[in-house]
DNA sequence: TCTCAACCGGAGACCCGGCTCCATTTCCAG
DNA sequence: CTGGAAATGGAGCCGGGTCTCCGGTTGAGA
């Protein structure tokens, strides 16, 4: 798929290219990912075929968008762990997260997805996972954080803000922060009641591959 | 859009009305709103013309499968005043409605839209708002939740749970109630934080209805 | 039993978005 | 300058969903 080391674009192409994500990325974000395409090749000033043969799959696309923005997504995590402690570092990190979901709708859902052959996007993710669990495990060893959380729970929450930011819309574009100030509260230590077990990592995987465009596989791997 | 009262339909128009409301009801619980009218029809065993004849609108549809239910979620309210205490009444109360939305796929979004020209379900509706309202009045005197909250964050809730739920799916069918538990921990009014401002009920009411149905805007392009 | 308004079903027009084929244009190497 | 590979764009096909038109059917009152 994202083979672009292969041979260099010609530079009219390569121009183009550069269009269709830029028109992508900003369509993906005012419009969520379900965008017609044939607008985006529009807005990009190029023809449809154009976009469909730099990008065959709508997922190529939207990996070549969000690769930088997952990258961002790393980041914060990243910045969590140089605040002074680990409470606020995990607030600020969740606070963080939810606001990027909130202010880009292909990003609400690129972030609760897996794309299985995108590689270098699911590279990010996994980046910004694995600090996420370093997060968790410092404010858990302070004892601010309640103890029985589990890294699927920010996917929980992922899903959740998701919702909100969804149900909410542009009639009230703030409501998630207080959603996720009231979700912080349920987070910490201190008076903590007994949780349902958390969903198994596996299961959290293949609802995030679920949630993939519908088409099965039918297509013969490039 | 409801006007039974006007003529009795023919016992063979009737039979076939139920049949469609049957149909209907289990095809939204299934598959979601958004199921085509076709396959309901077909599963009713009715033709097409038939089921339009009946339900002009997806609305009208809706709105005669989702009266009952919504009479249900009025009456979760009530029942939830008749807990011991006012605490456990909130808490029975939140993970009943949640559970009604994780069962219906339909019911996950019409607790969350509204329907302006169903007046029989709006009314349901109003009637569980208001309800609600006395389980949160209790439990906050009660001082076991905490004071700021107000009744728009149950609307809140409610799609941070439809974002669960939808994200979930099948794979983790029994998530939602971590995060259900974990979100009444944050309800809770011992060591609650500062809030944000709340939506405030007309913002929340818009965003209801925005959720509606699509007459589109401007397709906006550049 | 007869009659006709009420009712029925499905063909098909319409709209949309995904995706492809191919005649034409553009770049650039020789 | 020129040939041809690379790149282009839009016409057009397909599938799926909404909604209507209309000829045929049926139930219930007379």
């Amino acid at each position: 798929m994202t083979n672009q080391a292969t041979r260099p674009l010609r530079v009219d192409a390569e121009r183009n290219r550069g269009r269709i994500v830029e028109a992508a990325q900003a369509a993906f974000a005012e419009h969520g990912l379900d965008v017609p395409l044939e607008a985006v090749a529009g807005d990009a000033g190029v023809g449809i075929a154009t976009l469909y043969r730099r990008f065959p799959t709508r997922d190529d696309l939207i990996a070549a968008c969000f690769e930088r923005r997952l990258g961002e997504y790393a980041r914060a995590a990243e910045e969590a762990l140089d605040a002074p402690d680990g409470w606020t570092g995990f607030c600020a990190y969740v606070s963080r997260i939810c606001a990027m979901q909130a202010a880009d709708r292909g990003l609400k859902d690129v972030l609760t997805r897996t794309f299985p052959n995108a590689t270098a996007l699911e590279a990010q993710r996994t980046l910004g996972y694995e600090r996420s669990v370093l997060v968790l495990d410092r404010a858990k060893a302070e004892g601010t954080l309640r103890a029985d959380v589990v890294p699927e729970d920010l996917v929980l929450l992922l899903m959740a803000n998701a919702g909100v930011v969804e149900g909410a819309g542009e009639a009230a574009p703030d409501a998630w922060r207080r959603f996720v100030a009231l979700m912080l509260d349920g987070f910490r230590a201190e008076g903590a009641g007994p949780l349902p077990p958390p969903p198994k990592p596996r299961q959290v995987l293949r609802a995030m591959r679920r949630l993939s465009r519908p088409t099965e596989e039918t297509r013969s791997s490039s």
